[in-house]
DNA sequence: GGTCAAGGCCAT
DNA sequence: ATGGCCTTGACC
């Protein structure tokens, strides 16, 4: 009795087509339009310890657009309000630090200049104190910083979280309300400056984007570039429009690798007729449902494979982590589909039939009453964040690029992978979030209890398997035997 | 009234 | 000329 497709093992569909290795790789390349690496990379606490971008001394606050130390302040206003002009004895590339600073202003203007130093900061009337049109572009940037402390917070919550494997009880009011104001750039001054110090920036330094971008060390800097580039954020409407300008170029590139659902329901029935055709008899509800989570699998396993960077990886480490997330990316379409399609109080199979919660409520044992009650309170949080198809798409990769895999050859790739995932995420959450301003850490704090249900469907999974109760020769059957080997 | 990013002052 | 500290004042 052999089921329609016989790609039923790990290992069969991974041998099933040859695989194409490129070793050129560069994941980076895509973010390049949207972010720059200082605001992609915060592995740890220390990076959030602001220097000056211009010396790397210690930074005292924002002036004249950017975060910068107390001594880069003084010397950029006197340049400017005293029209200075500085010569290079070098090549014009002299290294600005703390102790060379004094050395060569023409490099350090250049570099107040390239770091995002605003000349239309400095006042033509000299008139102290009150406020400058900058202000809504610091408090965007504060929230920004904000947002990447919540992270680490959020990321290292998820790490005890799954070392304890203990079930996760959200908190998310004790994460610290954050602003979210947008920045207009018509808002911005762009007074012609006729200054010599000004006019020697304009004539050596680089206009395209590009290489604007790879300067941009701050994210002010890049909001405003960004804003430039693709224009003001709409922040009332989340559509799913891949044409929208505002999508990072990456997800846009997750949403192309969805599972194809047609597909899916069409082998969900196939596999149901062969079950029907090998026990002579209509499969049992569990037998159905059991069928539709392991083609489910497969079109999981079959989207991983053919998935950006994913595809780029080792064969070998490819299975080890697709060995540690199934269950939690199969919980996790399950979800986004009652999420993105389904209705309240009621359960959408992947076969697209609509089910009743209250009957499984009604008709199944604890565990399942119990995985039940806590997948509906999931997907009651989802619903309420109104999390988008895009969202859905990087949590996918987020799952799956987990670099604390043990034994991972690429295990910075896979690392660098999440980071980056991430970054789009928080990206996309702060750009197109008005009210829900934690909504990132939020989503974070969901993935945990989504990590904690998943482990508990697994075992109520791997019970029935031992039982013998289920469907054989699948997938689903080949991850759970190899449950005891790879965890 | 507190905050904080402007400009100002002045010892080095 | 530099850079640490002080004063100012619009905005919250």
């Amino acid at each position: 009795c052999l089921p329609p497709e016989s790609k039923k093992s790990l290992a069969g569909i991974y041998s099933l087509r040859e695989e194409i290795r490129t070793e050129q790789r560069n994941p980076q390349i895509l973010f390049y339009m949207f972010f720059s690496s200082s605001d992609m990379n915060f592995p740890c606490e220390v990076d959030l310890e602001e220097q000056c971008p211009v010396c790397g001394d210690k930074v005292s606050g924002y002036h004249y657009g950017i975060l910068t130390c107390e001594s880069c302040k003084g010397f950029f206003k006197r340049t400017v309000q005293n029209n200075k002009t500085y010569v290079c004895v070098e090549n014009q590339q002299c290294k600005i630090d703390t102790s060379k600073r004094k050395r060569c202003p023409f490099c350090r203007f250049q570099k107040c200049l390239n770091v995002g130093m605003r000349l239309e900061a400095v006042r033509a009337d000299r008139m102290r104190g009150g406020r400058n049109k900058f202000g809504p572009m610091y408090k965007h940037d504060r929230a920004l910083k904000q947002q990447k402390k919540a992270l680490i917070q959020a990321r290292r919550l998820r790490i005890e979280s799954n070392q304890k494997d203990v079930t996760f009880t959200s908190n998310i009011h004790s994460i610290a309300i954050l602003h979210n104001t947008k920045l207009n750039p018509n808002q911005l001054p762009s007074q012609p400056c006729n200054s010599p110090a000004v006019l020697q920036h304009q004539i050596t330094s680089p206009t395209n984007w590009a290489m604007k971008l790879e300067n941009c060390s701050n994210s002010v800097e890049l909001a405003a570039l960004a804003e430039a580039i693709i224009g003001p954020h709409h922040t009332s409407s989340r559509s799913i429009s891949t044409q929208s300008p505002r999508i990072p170029q990456l997800e846009i590139e997750f949403l192309h690798c969805d599972p194809h659902d047609l597909q899916l329901q069409k082998n969900i029935f196939s596999c149901l007729q062969q079950e029907q055709a090998c026990r002579h008899r209509e499969p049992s509800t569990f037998s159905s449902v059991y069928v539709m989570a392991d083609q489910l699998l497969c079109s999981i396993v079959e989207w991983a494979r053919t998935s950006i960077f994913f595809k780029e990886l080792k064969v070998s480490d490819q299975m080890k982590l697709l060995h540690s997330c199934w269950s939690e990316l199969l919980v996790l379409e399950i979800i986004s589909r009652q999420v993105l399609y389904g209705t309240d109080g009621g359960l959408l199979l992947i076969s697209g039939q609509q089910g009743e919660l209250s009957y499984v409520a009604s008709h199944a044992g604890p565990t399942l009453v119990s995985l039940n009650q806590r997948g509906t309170e999931l997907v009651e949080k989802f619903r309420m964040l109104k999390v988008d198809h895009q969202e859905f798409a990087c949590i996918r990769f987020l799952i799956l690029f987990a670099p604390d895999v043990k034994e991972l050859e690429e295990h910075r790739f896979v690392e660098s992978v999440q980071q980056q995932v991430e970054g789009a995420l928080l990206k996309y959450t702060l750009a197109s979030s008005s009210q829900s301003c934690n909504r990132f850490t939020c989503l974070q704090l969901y993935l945990s209890e989504l990590h904690s249900l998943s482990i508990l469907a697994e075992d109520y999974l791997y019970y029935k398997h031992l039982s013998g109760e289920v469907p054989c020769n699948n997938l689903l059957n080949e991850m759970l035997h190899a449950k005891c080997c790879w965890t």
